[in-house]
DNA sequence: CTGTGTGAAGGCTTTCACAGCC
DNA sequence: GGCTGTGAAAGCCTTCACACAG
């Protein structure tokens, strides 16, 4: 029994691996080398062969990487096999988009439930989704065992609607609010902030 | 003068400093210290210090930072002192959100155009956005002198978009389609992929 | 005495070089 | 011969310890 620690950024690369696994594998014939699917995935093939040998042998030396059974092995690493409830909380402008995107069905996340603090955002959902309002998140998060959200409210509004989340069993959290949250060691949150990403390619450009 | 490489990293933490500093600066009078701009930042306060320190004195001993000094500087170098403009290529789902999103203009970029392949795509467009044709993509970006663009096309048309961009002098992309963009070195891409981003928090729920 | 600036130490990730299997 | 798996080396970033300025 190994007692060996896998990176934070292994297990993001393995979700990029995994998606480009799916966008290529009807292109080859059962297998892809470290190589071929490293330069799609925009990373050197040592890196990928080492990422990939944290969870045992997965290739077959001088041949490659079974694609089918990769794909499958990642899908289970990831958790991303099965289905899993997500809500999202904050039905602004950011988050309406967010419900209209397809992107996460797609991936095996189901959005169960919207909420918003202003019953008023009824009118403004996409896609005839019912926003809840937050008297409802404890009811719905212990009903559908959800342990995921999506974050999408006003910053200072975001933590006490975090420690609402937390409060009913919620894990993970991915925020767009742009606070940094603070949480429990044990709760995992990844941060998306749109404006920040802009601000940092504008230091590039000369 | 100094030949040191400045980190990604630390130019990344730089606009959250920025960001933290906009939030707080008004309940404090006139001086930080890393400590306290470093809790609300998410680190600790000798990374805060040495992210600093890579630009020249910045604080006085034993005071502090003084906040307005501060943001104004790191708003020089960060490059958001001034407006950039910027263009949008892909009103999907994602990409009209994005055209909807009022945070762009809020931290000094500015959407001067949106394109889409598809013209049928102008009914869809939120608040009076009128969406170019890719045709006009050129004389657009000359014409405002665009540098930066935001990508939300579907995976497949990506590549292709995205020579055209550079072609036409774009030097920085924000890209939100699902594959990792080939570009030369003086190009600047900053991928975000909401799939992945779940997909790795799914991983750390037990 | 307070809080920044910084060389040095430590820790983590990536890359290399090559052994091992097909 | 081809390509994976892996210990060792290199590189990079973070943290520490403390000098130094207000």
């Amino acid at each position: 029994m190994k007692e060996v620690v896998i990176p934070r950024k292994t297990i993001y690369r393995l979700s990029v691996y995994h998606r480009c696994l799916e966008r290529v594998n009807h292109q080859l014939d059962g297998s892809v080398s470290s190589e071929a699917l490293a330069r799609v995935a925009g990373v050197k093939p040592t890196q990928l062969r080492k990422d990939l040998a944290y969870f045992g042998q997965m290739g077959k030396r001088g041949i490659g990487y079974d694609s089918e059974v990769l794909r499958k092995r990642l899908s289970e690493l990831l958790g991303s096999a099965k289905l899993h409830p997500v809500v999202l909380v904050g039905v602004g402008n950011l988050g309406s988009a967010l419900l209209g995107y397809q992107g996460f069905a797609k991936e095996g996340f189901e959005i169960v439930a919207a909420f918003d603090a202003d019953p008023g955002k009824q009118s403004h959902a996409p896609g005839g989704w019912t926003i809840h309002p937050m008297e409802q998140l404890s009811e719905v998060l212990r009903k559908h065992e959800v342990k995921m959200a999506i974050l999408s409210v006003p910053g200072p509004a975001a933590q006490a609607v975090c420690n609402e989340l937390l409060a009913n069993g919620i894990q993970a959290i991915l925020n767009f609010a742009p606070i940094i949250l603070q949480v429990p060691p044990n709760v995992m949150v990844n941060n998306v902030n749109l404006a920040i990403e802009l601000e940092n390619l504008s230091y590039f450009i000369r």
